[in-house]
DNA sequence: CGTGCTCTGTACGGAACCGTACCAAGATCG
DNA sequence: CGATCTTGGTACGGTTCCGTACAGAGCACG
């Protein structure tokens, strides 16, 4: 933790939308975890005790299936928070679907007493959470219509961009397997589509690791999605800020 | 309209979820409405003036791809309400969606200021609403592993078999066009689909029309999101009301 | 330094589905 | 009742992706 300038960033775009008067009332709620890649945040039909607010860190919602793996719905990084379901007032996550870490990184973490509290007064709190939920119904949506339409290579190239924007790094580890598990398609489908992205220039991986080298020419491969929720998430959260040191 | 017997129901499972007293509450506020079919409700970024609660209609919640036809997310009928997003805080709909009669009956319509302020209340039906929009998040999560990993055939059961839960009747209006567009498929797909499954005994149609002959053979048909979200809505509205002639 | 594990490359037949097209049967409407 | 439109049946080549399998390449650890 750092020493609390007044009204300083957090580093999560969700958070640092409050005006900086709001952001100190809040600051005392919130202490730093650091998650392990894979580790489940919250089990299918378990509690939500705390929620997430994402710094470098990507966190995925993930629905389960009885013969299949699990399916991401939709990812959360330092553009919103883990843990939606507590504002629509469930203290518990949907039977079918768990929250797992992505991409390691810091998050902040608020438990959820206090994080019902603050959102219980009317506040610009309670608007911003309001309108990340909005934001997150339309990433989810969106997957609807990508999933049935997109190729892998397109949802590949839109997964990575996603996922670029939220860590604050080029590079992140990720295995072809898992991002297979994600888009719910073969290993060596990722595989074929990752070779023609790294044939084309646009990307470079080794063994588990990822590097994004020409992200314009990624956003040409990628489907429409990607843009339109990036835009979906400037409109309902604003512009993101450049990453003020913080935290 | 009928005469209001005192705790009547409305036939709509989440009104009918409210306390006899809560629905006598909010019986003034509502009024009948009767669309025919493909009347779109709700324009894509458009304001939702209206919210809309089903009785033997069924609305689809559409989002919209510059170079397809729009594809289903989510279907809406006597299990909840057409308008969630004022929930969420939103007087507009996000900028790709649309809500569309799918399959044309009665529903009840509450105008969104009547709805906000019953809604502002702590009471049966604020609690009954926040329910309702986890079991839509579900649905359309659910869809999204659904669209991944199913075959047309399964969708085209799943699809049939929501529907027939929420209409009142084994026989409803559909074209295979406009359910090829709802999966996102090719037309004919959904004409092989539906003549395998006419084929095996399982539906009747002609020329615009279906009928359910043999419903539990669907279901072994369809994929298992049929019966998760089935349940999902069950554990979270309560199981479905005999329906009791009202309205 | 060798062993074992994880990750990636590649192959092959087959299934599902697409884009497109054309025709026939039912409905509608003058 | 004939013209026209909508809906459904069918076909065909092509593409994407699947299921499965195996081998090599990088890394970790004893």
């Amino acid at each position: 933790m750092t020493p609390s300038r007044i009204g300083a960033a957090f580093g999560n775009r969700l958070l640092d939308a409050l005006p900086p008067s709001d952001r100190d009332r809040i600051r005392p709620k919130l202490d730093v975890a650091d998650f392990g890649m894979k580790r489940v945040l919250y089990e299918p039909g378990g509690r939500i005790d705390s929620l997430y607010f994402p710094v470098d860190a990507v966190v995925s919602i993930l629905t389960t299936l009885s013969d299949d793996p699990a399916v991401e719905v939709a990812t959360v990084g330092n553009e919103g928070m883990v843990g939606s379901h507590v504002v629509l007032g469930s203290e518990t996550m949907p039977v079918r679907e768990l929250c797992q870490v992505q991409v390691p990184g810091r998050m902040w973490r608020m438990d959820r007493e206090s994080f019902a509290s603050v959102l219980s007064e009317a506040d610009p709190f309670r608007d911003v959470v309001q309108r990340y939920v909005q934001a997150l119904f339309a990433q989810i949506t969106q997957q609807v219509a990508c999933n049935a339409l997109h190729s892998v290579e397109e949802r590949c190239s839109r997964w990575l961009l996603l996922t670029l924007d939220r860590v604050g790094a080029d590079t992140f580890p990720i295995t072809h397997e898992f991002l297979a598990q994600m888009l719910g398609v073969r290993r060596a489908s990722v595989t074929l589509a990752a070779a023609a992205l790294q044939q084309a220039g646009l990307i470079e991986y080794r063994r588990g690791s990822m590097t994004v080298v020409d992200r314009e020419g990624l956003e040409d491969v990628a489907c429409e999605c990607y843009r339109v929720l990036r835009d979906e998430f400037d409109r309902l959260l604003g512009p993101p800020q450049p990453p003020t040191a913080s935290a």
